[in-house]
DNA sequence: GCCAACGTTGGC
DNA sequence: GCCAACGTTGGC
């Protein structure tokens, strides 16, 4: 099983939309960024991703699963490359880990958040993955 | 193919 | 509201 942690500004997609959606889950559109989409397409069902508020919160607050392999993104033209994949919530994040906890630990100096702040699809690898659900009371 | 201009993201 | 990072566009 793979890790990942998508974003979202919770003005356009919250965690609690998300939750909303029931066991159904909804598809993750709109990303527009090549770098994100391809971390779309190797996204199996059965992985694992964090949900990270940005901009306001900043905080990892849920946890998804994926339940739907990448499909073409039905808010694209036709023929564009960009795509989807479906995403259930799991279970809220007791204690949501913020950025600014994120940056504190040494341990995670290298994690995608913070190296390419802008990419709004990323991996994140189990050892960070065992840490940061630590960090967030899991 | 290079690079300046510009738009967007996201933290502060 | 500002600004850094970075992707995209378009002129040459």
């Amino acid at each position: 099983m793979a890790y990942w942690l998508m974003k979202s500004e919770p003005d356009a997609w919250s965690w609690d939309q998300q939750v909303a959606k029931g066991a159904k889950g909804e598809a993750w559109n709109g990303v527009r960024n090549h770098t994100a989409k391809l971390n779309l397409m190797k996204m199996k069902k059965g992985d694992r991703a964090f949900f990270y508020h940005s901009n306001i919160g900043k905080e990892i607050v849920g946890v998804l699963e994926i339940i739907r392999e990448h499909f073409p993104d039905p808010t694209a033209d036709a023929g564009s490359p960009w795509v989807v994949v479906q995403v259930k919530a799991l279970e809220p994040v007791p204690k949501p880990v913020t950025l600014a906890a994120i940056k504190a630990e040494p341990k995670l100096k290298d994690i995608a958040l913070l190296k390419y702040s802008r990419l709004s699809v990323q991996p994140v690898t189990p050892d960070e993955w065992k840490l940061l659900c630590k960090m967030g009371g899991m």
